[in-house]
DNA sequence: ACAATAAAAACGAACGTTCGTTCATATTGA
DNA sequence: TCAATATGAACGAACGTTCGTTTTTATTGT
């Protein structure tokens, strides 16, 4: 029967278990996430998961492989306009970080499987994410621009480092700013923009 | 009488108990370490903790504000020599490296508190660790070399977080580096400080 | 097309552990 | 001496997982 949505229940479950995890997990941990919560949230019972999954750990990774924000969030770099190098710089940095807002989950997500699990599944993931983070220097390399001689490699971290280090600093201490510094903080992303710019060109930017 | 060290027993062994809940939890986690395995690592039974700590978060409490590495690590940076900004970067870069690699348990205490009480206690620590963040800008400032108009926090952000994801990334990524890429990483870090200082100065650094 | 059959999925009680905390009691240090 | 400290058994709650059973879904035979 065809029915709008193609997926075999079993398939269906096992994607409602997996959101259900998702969402438990980014917001409390992975220790403080319960096969309880799971399936409660999930709308079966406990012991149901286990038909999709052989163990608590094996929920995590569903999520890490199939559900990383890191994925949606990528490409999008891709599709940042500007000519010269300046522009792609400056454009990216507010594409990225407000990316990185609109996926609070991905810190979270990244930070669990650091904390709770010594970062052993990155050696994995790490091979799905590289396709898509050397394209970066590819971008600012071809845009207009002569450019000091740089690694891609290194480009692309201290790129990403940069603004990724922007965004952590800025969810964890901007509540504990007074108004002076919060005032400071808010033209901090094009400081950064222009920092890095000056960092990367031969030439003064314009 | 007079002991080498001048404690009472009973601070002898709180101390006891901080030290082994800070080295076990840097290394499991905070929901992963048990009160059992703390008392066994302090020497003492189980019971006894309570003598001391009122609960198990107190223990924590203890660790972050009694032992958190930042407070070892910062200070260093105002022995850091140089007369010019560009000395002074430079050495400051591989002094922070160097300590952030003595004290690697510094970023495992900052993500279980990130991750496990979604930094609660941020707000409490910034203010103890504020003094100790400013006199970077102002170190950078003072030495030979025009800089660029920046404000001191924005720029003690830009050196600290630059670093900082720097060796984030190195911990979880190295592992995962193929060879090749492992030969183009081992400069980053002086490639990283080239980038902020061609960012920060008004002329060509040295 | 549709009953017969097999396979998959859901259920919820129960298991054995481990957890943080408490408590009555014993020991120790000032 | 007596408050401070240490002990380890005990408590109730929560954990991940297993299990026998029932119910639902998918596949087959005709």
């Amino acid at each position: 029967m065809k029915t709008p949505n193609s997926l075999t229940k079993g398939e269906q479950t096992r994607q409602a278990i997996v959101s259900a995890a998702y969402d438990l997990v980014v917001r409390q941990g992975y220790a403080a996430t319960s096969m309880r919560q799971i399936a409660g949230k999930a709308g079966l019972a406990l012991g149901g998961i286990y038909n999709h999954f052989s163990s608590k750990e094996e929920v995590f990774l569903a999520i890490l492989e199939e559900r990383h924000p890191f994925f949606q969030m990528m490409p999008i770099l891709d599709e940042v306009s500007g000519e010269t190098v300046e522009e792609y710089v400056r454009n990216a940095a507010h594409t990225l970080v407000s990316q990185l807002g609109r996926h609070p989950d991905f810190l979270n997500l990244m930070l669990v499987e650091i904390v709770e699990f010594k970062a052993k599944h990155v050696p994995r993931l790490f091979e799905k994410l590289r396709p898509l983070l050397m394209p970066i220097a590819q971008h600012i390399g071809s845009r207009q621009g002569d450019l000091r001689p740089i690694p891609p490699f290194v480009l692309t971290r201290a790129f990403l480092g940069m603004f990724f280090s922007y965004y952590i600093t800025d969810i964890l201490f901007t509540r504990a700013l007074s108004a002076d510094l919060r005032k400071l903080n808010a033209n901090a992303i094009d400081h950064f923009a222009d920092i890095f710019l000056h960092g990367i060109l031969l030439e003064e930017p314009a």
